[in-house]
DNA sequence: CCAACAATTAACAAAAGCTTAACACCCTAG
DNA sequence: CTAGGGTGTTAAGCTTTTGTTAATTGTTGG
């Protein structure tokens, strides 16, 4: 289970312990830049998925480093938000410009911040052809990766398929024999327990309401309270 | 017993306030929300069942939280219903293409709506395949669940499936041998009162009117008296 | 009305079926 | 070659489901 990472840079200790409280508060793994050559090293090094630049920083601003990210092939679908005071003389239309997902104004309401970062990484997924939305789960084949929130959740091959193949199967009850058919192949021959231990698994990893057991028959993905 | 859950969006407190209090006298549970934002949180956190969307709404409109709405499993075939004044220049023709079931316009007419409401609903429970419509019941295979209108009643394997047998000869007898032989098969060897129980515990789920008894014969499922 | 038979019902017992932890045997990346 | 992740197996509890029994309560034909 890994965490969001968040890259935030800003030059005031201030508003970037702000910041990092509330976003780790809420989930995330938080990283820290107090200027330009800063931001573009630590956003090298540990990847982010998502980068809160602060306009105005001493060794290049944010326009240029949010210029010189988006250049990457690495930073080219990551998120990232410029953070501005109103009165500073940067337009919005320079932020968009070089490349910022969203345009936020100083005084910074870190409510309305997480919902429109959360907002985003909804629509990122969504995107994303070859990711399965159900509910608060985005199920992303490519990358074999469930994000639930700010985290995201790395399973190994078969628990993931079998997590897909529930999944994929929204409320309905998947019986043993699909289960083995479809995760195991009809020729390979394993214990019935198996199927078990691996839903055991799952559920361990992403929360234990979200599959239920249908005894003697299978087991179903559904979100009821 | 569970309550069908209605998510209401609309940015006019009358509107909303009018319409929760028409639903919830129709005995729905209601969940309010103001703009698109909200409107998406609180539908992945509570999973309502209907959906009804105001399109001009602040923080994305209506069209666009169907459209996203439609992109998750858990609301592929939930019921969403877009309101709209005459006036909008939204058309009809986008809301269906959002993926909306019904379009109505403002002013809403009340009996309307609810009628609408739940002709949508009737619709959904006949359009689904894998479950079988007898009287007040829906009862799905795929789901392993009985629908008495707003409640989802479970239950056990054996018990599914005597129901479903006597359901599926609507109005027939079926015979004691016959039970044996489709529940049980032909060399498991029950005892005669086995059959009995079962239909006593069925009876207690899904009450006692529904399953008739014909001495000396078998059971019938049937709704009359 | 009363045998005589059939079904209801509650209480109990047995058996399924699932959960869970622990372990063992791969592989494979370092 | 070795540690660690990924898979599969086993076995000891548990819980739920299923089956049995027996007392009781209809029901029905004579």
């Amino acid at each position: 289970m890994q965490k969001t990472k968040v890259l935030i840079a800003d030059d005031e200790p201030d508003i970037l312990e702000m910041l990092s409280y509330a976003l780790e508060k809420d989930g995330y793994e938080v990283i820290t830049a107090h200027d330009g050559d800063e931001t573009l090293k630590k956003a090298l090094k540990y990847q982010p998925d998502i980068i809160l630049l602060d306009i105005m920083m001493p060794k290049h601003d944010g326009i240029e480093v949010c210029r010189t990210l988006r250049q990457d092939k690495a930073f080219a679908d990551k998120i990232i938000m410029i953070l501005t005071a109103r009165s500073e003389e940067y337009s919005e239309v320079a932020g968009f410009d070089a490349g910022a997902d969203d345009y936020v104004t100083k005084p910074i309401k870190i409510r309305s911040l997480l919902s429109r970062i959360e907002a985003l990484q909804r629509r990122r997924q969504k995107d994303n052809p070859s990711a399965l939305q159900v509910g608060p789960f985005s199920i992303d084949r490519e990358r074999y990766l469930i994000v639930h929130g700010a985290e995201e959740i790395k399973l190994p091959r078969k628990e993931f398929e079998l997590l897909y193949l529930l999944a994929s199967m929204y409320n309905k009850v998947v019986t043993r024999e699909r289960i083995f058919d479809e995760i195991w192949g009809k020729d390979v021959i394993v214990v019935d327990r198996t199927i078990d231990v691996h839903i055991r698994r799952i559920r361990i990893k992403i929360g234990e309401q979200y599959i239920q057991t249908v005894k003697g028959v299978g087991y179903k993905f559904a979100i009821d309270e």
